[in-house]
DNA sequence: CCCTAAAACTTTAAGCTTGAAATAAATGAA
DNA sequence: TTCATTTATTTCAAGCTTAAAGTTTTAGGG
């Protein structure tokens, strides 16, 4: 986290605007927000994953990514994704999915292979059985979204995105 | 979950407005920005809870509930809060609960005494050192969260929070 | 070539998390 | 009272998650 202004505490007892708490409170407010938003959302879809495919979400963020990615690299797709790009894409760390891929794998949804320049490194693909059921999946997956967040409209949707998107770049995080 | 909309699903090829996408993909989007969001932000926090306090978001949370609970009963503040209440206000598993409670007891942080109207219930409040221990660390935080929401005005944060909050309502979840 | 440092992974220990099953107490209807 | 149901909580097994330490391989000087 980059170093960012401190003006806030500074002037802590002073109204921002007329209706408005201190930028602090709101941010605080906001934070409590998002988690409860996110908690609610991810609960549901972690619910049904389990109920009507028998998996979790780790399980679908990882199919999730070797799908885009096989998409995005439709040419070169022999190959899959390194385990440090999955763990870079979402944002967990390398052990962790280790263990994702493994039982994954055991499960025949995926396969690992050695990468052919680097014999550090695994390549990680989803097999034809795991594309199929992740397509089944992310369909669902993508209607169930779709009514958690039947409340906000696209444009609102977009929006909130955008701001958001702002306080990434702001602390250059992704 | 309440039953919704799915008009967005019988019309998906359409697009909605001149430059936005279907609403499907633009709460996809959304949610994919969302996840990136609270997962940067919880990495930063735990990053500094660790190394600053030696402690973890879970046990923060919890602190931070009873903390709230206590000054919101000031009156009646003898009484702690009992499990339930803090498994529902988190929105964790009440077993997970357990385990937290049992390992910030064991550090004298909190408490945990019979209800005296209940015997099955437990009343859990933080000691004076769990108090002044979570004083600390509340203050800390609302500094880091301050950093890392900087990017995000007042208004906009008070924004995005209300804008949130409706797609709750709408789904009749808090 | 040699050797140090960095990179890609895995392993491990500890804690978090869930859902399901178990225990115990309260509630309420017959 | 009795007994079935509900409520509050704990226990358990399995999986998720992290940070730290360990292994193997690659890369880059010298």
């Amino acid at each position: 986290m980059k170093q960012t202004n401190n003006s806030a505490q500074l002037k802590s007892k002073k109204r921002i605007s007329k209706a408005g708490k201190s930028a602090d409170k709101e941010r605080l407010r906001l934070w409590i927000r998002l988690l409860r938003t996110t908690r609610t959302v991810e609960a549901e879809l972690r619910e049904r994953l389990r109920t009507e495919f028998g998996s979790t979400l780790p399980r679908f963020d990882v199919m999730s990514a070797l799908s885009r990615h096989a998409s995005d690299h439709a040419a070169k797709s022999a190959y899959g994704m390194k385990m440090s790009e999955l763990s870079r894409m979402l944002m967990v760390s390398n052990g962790n999915v280790t263990g994702i891929v493994e039982r994954l794998a055991e499960e025949g949804l995926l396969l690992r292979e050695a990468d052919p320049d680097d014999r550090r490194a695994a390549r990680v693909k989803l097999t034809r059985k795991g594309t199929a059921e992740f397509e089944r999946q992310a369909a669902a997956h993508q209607q169930w979204l779709n009514e958690c967040l039947a409340g906000i409209s696209a444009a609102d949707a977009a929006e909130i995105a955008a701001l958001l998107k702002q306080a990434a770049v702001h602390d250059n995080l992704q």
